[in-house]
RNA sequence: GCGCCCGUAGCUCAGCGGAUAGAGCAGGGGACUUCUAAUCCCAAGGCCGCAGGUUCGAAUCCUGCCGGGCGCACCA
């Protein structure tokens, strides 16, 4: 079904006889034909004769008969690749009665564990939690959707020393309101105000010290109050997944604290395998190659000089869950750039201790961040964190507004969906759609701008699309004749048939900007052809062939787009 | 000081060993008695940060600079 891997399977045989020991063919699109190969240059050099010389070889080797209408050796070695019209129907043909249009299921299937979104209880979430959670929801989906086992881990910041004073401002009798604040869902105020008395309060302050002693006693009354911090932020995250699109549940909660009772064990276990150092009176470990600012072995901080655990000792005892316990093989960890360090001492040290070794992989999956107009770290006016809901609540506004102002006939239950889909879906887009190592600026005029590379832009490919059936009361027949006269047809066809070869290599490199560049070019291809090749008015096979053709275009760009996290509204 | 990410059209970004470096936006010109113009077509726009090196071939790989961002011991 992949096309390119297909000419490649054929060309490999040709190159192995020619070298005698495989070679990549290299095969890649071109602008001169179909495909082309440039593996005969490289290979020239290799067994010292003439590119052309070598390219002819392979050529003579290669079994392409039923594939190409034109094969030519051209410039100083390129092999020219024409695709025959009825072979590239045929496999257009192949991909209308395929389910999962063309895309397998993975041959060996892995538990995979994805961990991201990770907001901190009793606290906003902002738009500092928008990447991870958008990019680690569309992990997991594509993971899913090729068969594996995938795990979503939500390691809610539940646990640490924060905890005393939340406590205490909740049974604060000065503060009836504290109760009331979080039950509404206003996280914010809850947390400001606990800081704010933290701050200046002393008697406050001791208060809160007492009570994290209480917490990590497990007092029975303390843990009561944690819990209900920790179930009225769940609550809270649940109402912002569910606005955003987000297959996170609350079975998918896997809060620091749950690791508690594994702490202890992980750190003996580093103590018995002599990983452990004591430094300044914390227990460290000292993976092999961190050095910091001194010159001085970096430590991983498992055990504090206070006794109590750093982070690293739960990152640590979650690796171990994981692999152990769960048995994932692959660990995706959804986290900004900036922690890349910390992420690689913990994988080092996890190696060290046996938790993580082949077929078990751990990957930080790190992105920048996001920019306000000013090339700055985004923050509101007042200067603190950007709140996502409000962030999500402008994007459907906006969305809305544009949604009415364009398309009167949608009611308004219609044009609020339709708002939301595509809002939400520009928001998400824009995260997906650029290399996620680099920063980058939001933008509200071109997220939401309708032309280019833009979640609207694609989803009116798709209700249009969607649009023709409807109109036509037609449906499409799987099994019709394709045919491929018109250039526009060839070129949305040889955009079907690469659905399968983009998420195969997502899934290996987690890249989406190369998923949504790919539904780009197919939805901008299928514009192309919707301008040149007449559908319902086209007769006969002509007009069941296009049909198909819109058929398998608006199902991959519902697949690709929920791929992605994606909404796509039947009318726009 | 060490390490990581990023410098490509005016702007936002693809491309990361192959032929003439691609899109979109903005700006210019065109196409609606519409299978949804939230669209399409045409033209214009580039010392690919700089300098070396490897290679038949470098935006792409290596080295060194320059510029921007971030990280480097008890907060996660």
């Amino acid at each position: 079904m992949d096309l390119e891997k297909l000419l490649t399977d054929r060309l490999a045989p040709a190159f192995a006889t020619v070298a005698g020991e495989p070679v990549d063919p290299v095969v890649r699109r071109s602008q001169r034909a179909d495909f082309q190969s440039d593996a005969a240059l490289a290979l020239a050099r290799q067994v010292g004769r003439p590119p052309r010389a070598v390219a002819t070889e392979v050529l003579r080797h290669a079994e392409l008969a039923d594939l190409c209408s034109v094969v030519e050796l051209s410039g100083p070695g390129f092999l020219n690749l024409t695709v025959a019209d009825d072979a590239l129907a045929g496999m257009v043909s192949a991909l209308a009665t395929s389910a999962r249009l063309g895309v397998p299921v993975a041959a060996a299937p892995e538990t995979v564990v994805v961990d991201y979104s990770a907001p901190n209880v009793a606290k906003e979430m902002h738009v500092g939690h928008l990447r991870s959670t958008v990019i680690g929801d569309a992990a997991a989906r594509l993971l899913e959707w090729l068969g594996h086992r995938v795990l979503r881990a939500n390691h809610l910041g539940d646990w640490g020393t924060p905890f005393g004073m939340l406590i205490e401002h909740l049974v604060d009798p000065g503060e009836p309101g504290a109760a009331q604040e979080l039950s509404m869902g206003d996280l914010d105020s809850f947390y400001k105000a606990a800081r704010a008395k933290f701050d200046v309060d002393e008697a406050f302050r001791e208060r809160s010290r007492r009570r994290v002693v209480a917490l990590q006693g497990g007092d029975e009354a303390t843990l009561r109050l944690w819990r209900l911090l920790v179930e009225q932020s769940e609550r809270y995250f649940l109402t912002v997944y569910d606005l955003l699109d987000v297959t996170l549940t609350e079975r998918d909660f896997h809060g620091e604290s749950s690791y508690n009772d594994l702490l202890g064990p992980v750190v003996e276990e580093l103590d018995r395998l002599g990983l452990l150092r004591e430094s300044a009176g914390a227990a460290c470990v000292f993976p092999p190659g961190f050095v910091g600012r001194d010159g001085a072995s970096l430590p991983l901080i498992v055990r504090k000089s206070d006794g109590g655990y750093g982070y690293p000792a739960t990152d640590l005892a979650a690796i171990r869950h994981r692999t152990g316990t769960l048995g994932a093989t692959r660990l995706l960890y959804v986290v900004g750039l900036p922690q890349r360090q910390h992420f690689e001492m913990v994988y080092a040290a996890a190696g060290q201790a046996g938790w993580l070794g082949p077929p078990a992989r751990a990957e930080h999956v790190g992105f920048g961040s996001i920019l306000g107009s000013d090339g700055r770290m985004l923050r509101s006016r007042a200067g603190g964190s950007v709140k996502l809901v409000g962030l999500l609540e402008e994007a459907i506004a906006r969305a809305t507004a544009l949604a009415r102002e364009r398309n009167p006939e949608l009611g308004e239950v219609e044009a609020a969906e339709v708002g939301r889909a595509v809002g939400i879906g520009a928001v998400k887009y824009a995260d997906l759609s650029s290399d996620r190592n680099r920063d980058y600026v939001l933008d509200w005029e071109r997220m939401l701008s309708l032309d280019g590379n833009t979640a609207p832009y694609l989803q009116y490919a798709y209700s249009r699309i969607r649009s023709i059936f409807r109109r036509a009361g037609v449906a499409a027949q799987p099994d019709a004749g394709i045919s491929l006269a018109e250039p526009a047809e060839r070129a949305l066809a040889f955009e079907l048939v690469g659905f399968a070869g983009v998420v195969g290599a997502v899934a290996v490199n987690l890249e989406f900007h190369h998923l949504a560049g790919y539904l780009y070019r197919l939805a901008a291809t299928f514009s192309t052809f919707y301008e040149r090749c007449p559908v319902l008015r086209a007769d006969g096979p002509v007009r069941e062939s296009r049909l198909v053709l819109c058929d398998l275009t608006a199902r991959v760009l519902q697949q690709g787009l929920y791929l992605l996290g994606i909404r796509t509204p039947e009318r726009m």
